[in-house]
DNA sequence: GTCTATACATTGATAGAC
DNA sequence: GTCTATCAATGTATAGAC
């Protein structure tokens, strides 16, 4: 049994990944959680506070998802779990739930919702740089690769590949510059002579 | 010496960069353009048919901008021209002209706007592409990188760039995403120097 | 706590004078 | 061709009944 408290979150954050927080008005998220028109402002002060609750968890459960980077003991190599990060399932033609937000105007000028966004870009950086920079102590990556540029730059790929799928309309987009990325990393990983067979 | 009628798409063109579609209003439009509120409706239909011919020629400009990648008799070697189009200096805070109407669901919505950042991409990814094939067939990059998705990957480098730096609010992090990738072609390029691959 | 009814500003477009 | 005045619809918020 959900609160009206807890329906309405739930409506803003599923709306904040459709339309983003501009294009989303109360009325469609009252309408989404099946509420009247004045419940949003009993639980809240508007639609403003609503959609820093809601993002923020959906920022929370986002975060949760790059924990795989950290797996450190399940006996993969710190180049698999890079790879097998990149190759995770993702909706490419949804985009992404912070970084879609990044486009919107009213987003970055707001300081609350922004520093959701950067908490889950820091937060995931983070773990890309530790797993790099295992990967380079494991010599599976060159040691000339600085760790937390290539960190941001496999983070920016699929930002990237979200960005390329919405274009096109189409998922292809986003798996190709994985791929393309995949394979970037195996040609430097084979240079480092832990050369790996894949067929 | 402006008409008005110039002065509008110009005003469209940069508040759909520094807005998006659905943020800008005809009357923004207006006063940025200094002209009354009829005088839009005279030369265009309205704000759509505006838009549609403001973002075409704001992405004729912009795909003019990656012929560097062609410029294959300079001299400079494929993956020099890769690396350098990579580097050159874009206003990552400001984001993409293109990439940036992706996370607008009107635009996505919309088959007019939508079909000219698909074109302002495919062309991209096709010189990328053959700038590609080229490091391949030059011996700069091993011959084991599908060309198509390491362009895709490529592109998307830069989208993502654009998306981190505005996620922070700092330049900084497309510099740090491009130098990674950099580093990581430039992990792929000394293979190439130093084993002999069987192509 | 939840609802209906309403207020008030903004959006996108039109009418019609000059 | 350009302007001012205006309109209907929507977006955000409030009032007040139950």
């Amino acid at each position: 049994m959900t609160s009206t408290r807890d329906r309405l979150t739930e409506a803003m954050a599923d709306l904040l990944w459709e339309r983003g927080y501009a294009a989303t008005s109360p009325h469609d998220v009252l309408a989404k959680a099946g509420v009247g028109q004045g419940s949003m402002y009993h639980h809240f002060s508007g639609k403003h506070e609503l959609a820093v609750a809601a993002f923020r968890s959906a920022i929370d459960t986002l975060i949760a998802e790059s924990r795989v980077l950290e797996n450190e003991n399940d006996g993969s190599t710190p180049l698999d779990r890079i790879e097998g990060y990149l190759q995770r399932p993702r909706p490419g033609t949804k985009g992404c739930r912070a970084g879609r937000m990044t486009q919107d105007p009213q987003v970055v000028q707001d300081p609350e919702l922004l520093a959701e966004v950067a908490r889950a870009f820091d937060t995931q950086a983070d773990r890309w740089t530790r797993a790099v920079e295992q990967a380079i102590e494991a010599g599976e990556l060159p040691g000339t690769i600085p760790a937390q540029d290539l960190a941001l730059a496999l983070s920016a790929v699929l930002q990237g590949g979200y960005v390329l799928a919405r274009a096109h309309g189409s998922q292809e987009y986003m798996d190709r510059a994985v791929r393309g990325a995949v394979a970037l990393l195996e040609a430097a990983r084979a240079q480092t002579g832990t050369t790996k067979e894949t067929a």
